[in-house]
Order: C-alpha cells, then structure tokens, then sequence
DNA sequence: CTGGGGATGGGGCCC
DNA sequence: CGGGCCCCATCCCCA
C-alpha cells in the first residue's frame, strides 16, 4: 500500500509507530459540536436553495426539487434503498418521483431534512406521516404521532372549554431520540402540550387510554386495560361516551387518499386497494376497518360498561363483557362447569358480578338449603329468586342507548350499590 | 412452576 | 358503512 503525499511524491505505507500516536488534544464541547452541526446543516440547506451541488432531483406531483443525494441517503430509508440500488457510482443526478403524497407535504419534509424543524399543523399532521412511512423516516413518523396525541387531547379540552390556541406546533430536531421519547412518556413536550387543568386530564383519561404503542394482532397489555379511571359518581352519559368516537372521527376525516392507495398486485396483476394505517404497518380492505383499527392507536374507548365503569373499544365487546360479568349469560356452572338451563340453576351475586350455580352446587355450597330455601342471602354471594333473575336478565342492559333503564330496572342495580372498578370483592347493599 | 380456563382485544368478513 | 359474528392471540387468575 501507499501512501500519496500532499506534494505529490508517493512512500509506502506503514504501521503508525508509538512515535506517532501523539496525544491529541481535540478542542470539543456539546455545544461545539452542535454549533458545527447547525453551520453545516444550514450551508447544506443554502447550497440546496441556490441548487448548488444538488445531485439529486426529485418529482412529487409535478414539481420538482433539488436535493444533495448524501443529505437524502442519511435521512430516509427510501432513499437509502434508492440510491445504492445503482446510481451510488454514477455521476449522473439521481431521480425519483412520487405521485403518493403532494409537493407541499415533501416540501416539509425536505425542509425538515434540511433543517431539523417540522412544521406540522393538523391540516398536514397525516399527510406528512403517511409520507414520512413511504419514505421511512422513523423520526418523522414519531414526531407526527406526538403531534396527533397531543392534538387529540388538545381537542379534547376544546370541546370542552370551547378556546383554543391554533394547533400548528413546530417540532425541532434538537433532543436525541432517547430524551425525546422520555418527554413524551412525560406527558408530551411543553411546547406541544397546553398545561391542562388536573381535573380535565382526569375526566379525558377516563375516555382515552394512554394511546398504546403500536402492536402485532391480538397482543394485548393486561395493566393499560386497568388504567382507565371510572367515574362512579356519575351516570353513564350518552354524550361523554361518544365524544370518543367523535374525535375518532374527526382524525378519520382528516385521513388523506394516501392512505388509501396501498396497491397490492396479485397473480393477475390486479391492483387490490387496501388501506394502510398512518401509525403501523396494518393494512385493511375496508376503510371502515381502518376506521376500527385506529382506535388501538388513539385509545379511545367510547363504550362504558354502567356496571363497572370498565371501558371497551367496541360495542360488541361491551355486550360480551355485561352478559358475562353482570348478566351471566352463560348457562355454565361457575363451579363445576357443567352446562345447566335456567331452570336448573340459579344467579349468584358477587357485587356487580353475576355467575350461576347448578342446584348441586349451590346446596354444596350453602347458599341453599335441601328443601331449596335461601340459607344465606349476605357473603358471599346473594342469590337471585328465579323471578328476579328472569326480571333482572329481560330489563339489564349493557347498551348506551338506555342507560336509564339500567339505572332503574336492571336487575343487577338491585344489587349493585358501590361500583368497584377492579371487580374485588365489592360489599352488596 | 405450570397448565387450563376465563376475559379481553383485535382482525376478517358477512349482512 | 355500521353492526355483528366468528376466530384467534394474549394475559391473568387459579388450582
């Protein structure tokens, strides 16, 4: 090997010797480092403005821009693909194009590329997430997801307080990873999060989950489902219950056709549109689906069980959730599993819970004497008369729709006086 | 510690 | 497009 010196004469190569290796005294702080980050990133961006140097161009939507390849390589993992498929010895300028997302979104994109600041606003939020996934830039797609949290329970307070400040938030690249996704577990950075009154963030988290992070189908965070916080001092109210849904809705509408244009080619090379989720890789066939599937990243849970206050995402899991745990629905012995009907078991009440018990069982247990009597209607559970039961089964309700009804007839508010949220053992009155 | 069962959450898809 | 059903995965509790 040689080595060429700087006038030109060439000498082999040689192993530096303890004579070289010479302390060296590098003069650097954070701050220095940083100051030189900037310098360079704004001589970069100069450069891109004047088309200095630009060895990159790029189509989005009929307007094109000119990029530094380098600069794009670093930023983006499409284009990490892009350009060391090929074009990584060539001298000509690299090109691509996108008709996926609009020139505005990749000019913010590129801004920020160029400039570590993110100018996102809710008109735009998705948009340029959706992009920021095309284009695999995870740091983007996280600041989008902050900016979403955030607006969501920025929303929140909007709806109820009625005055807002605009919600155009600009992200700057200044923390690293690691301390910016501490500030988020932290309640969202300041800048990005008004400080909302103690009472309020209470009252939204008994509607919204602490938004999970995304995850594979059908794994599922046991502790994030006990988090919500019950309000048993009030009746379930139809209108709180749906604003969930509501604000689920208003992030729906704001989806853009991105979104939508996944195509996937089968044997025929037929396009079959399916629609990818903007905070996951998820895709589905149908956009009400979708629709469905975003509650798992917003954390909504719209649907209140009025005998528990335990919250679910869909309706259906609420109905599921009341017939078993309130309604013993069930036509199972709680104790020997063995299948019974109606008329050959009876309803035990544990607080807001409700099982049944074959005869066998029930006498086994003491809840009846041998002659079918009550024996003991206090711990540890009530038992419910055939009539009641029946009663109480025809009126209870696990809907929204008529929560009044439940209030006043449902056989489990005969026995239901204290909601325990946690299902422990709670005292009937 | 382990296996079984219940409860729950999420996806696919039909109506 | 919403509601609902079915299926499956996962977690938790308990024997």
């Amino acid at each position: 090997m040689e080595m060429v010196c700087e006038n030109g004469t060439r000498r082999p190569y040689r192993t530096p010797s303890e004579a070289d290796r010479q302390p060296v005294h590098r003069w650097t702080s954070a701050d220095m480092s940083a100051n030189h980050h900037s310098c360079l990133l704004k001589q970069l961006d100069q450069q891109r403005r004047q088309e200095l140097f630009c060895d990159c161009t790029v189509l989005v939507g009929g307007r094109l821009f000119r990029a530094h390849r380098n600069v794009l390589f670093g930023s983006s993992g499409y284009f990490r693909m892009l350009l060391s498929q090929g074009a990584r010895d060539s001298l000509e300028p690299a090109r691509a194009s996108f008709d996926a997302f609009t020139p505005d979104t990749f000019a913010t994109i590129l801004d920020f590329v160029y400039s570590g600041h993110l100018a996102l606003g809710s008109s735009n939020v998705i948009e340029v997430m959706s992009a920021a996934s095309y284009l695999q830039m995870d740091n983007v797609i996280a600041y989008c997801k902050a900016f979403i949290e955030s607006s969501l329970e920025i929303s929140a307070k909007d709806a109820i307080e009625d005055a807002l400040p605009p919600q155009s938030v600009l992200w700057e690249q200044d923390d690293s990873k690691e301390e910016y996704e501490a500030e988020v577990e932290n309640e969202h950075s300041p800048q990005c999060q008004p400080v909302l009154e103690a009472g309020l963030k209470e009252e939204q988290a008994a509607h919204y989950e602490a938004v999970p992070e995304p995850r594979r189908r059908g794994t599922r965070k046991r502790s994030a489902t006990h988090r919500y916080t019950p309000d048993d001092s009030s009746p379930i109210d139809l209108q709180r219950a749906t604003s969930g849904t509501q604000k689920a809705d208003e992030l729906y509408a704001t989806l853009p056709t991105i979104v939508g244009v996944v195509g996937v080619f089968n044997k025929d090379s037929a396009p079959t549109v399916r629609f990818k989720c903007p905070f996951c890789t998820h895709t589905v066939k149908r956009k009400a689906d979708l629709k469905r599937h975003l509650r798992c990243h917003t954390g909504e849970r719209p649907y209140p069980c009025q005998a528990c206050s335990k919250r679910f995402t869909r309706l259906e899991h609420l109905r599921s959730h009341f017939e078993t745990i309130h309604q013993a629905r069930k036509l199972v012995c709680r104790k020997c599993k063995r299948h019974v009907t109606e008329q050959n078991s009876r309803v035990v009440c544990e607080g807001s819970r409700r099982y049944r018990l074959c005869e066998a069982c029930l006498q086994e247990s003491g809840l009846v004497a041998r002659d079918g009597t009550d024996t003991n209607t206090e711990e540890p559970g009530l038992l419910l008369g055939v009539e009641e039961e029946l009663e109480g089964n025809r009126n209870a309700s696990w809907g929204i729709e008529d929560e009044d009804d439940l209030a006043e007839d449902s056989g489990t508010d005969l026995i239901i006086q204290e909601v325990e949220d946690s299902d422990e053992e709670p005292s009937a009155k």
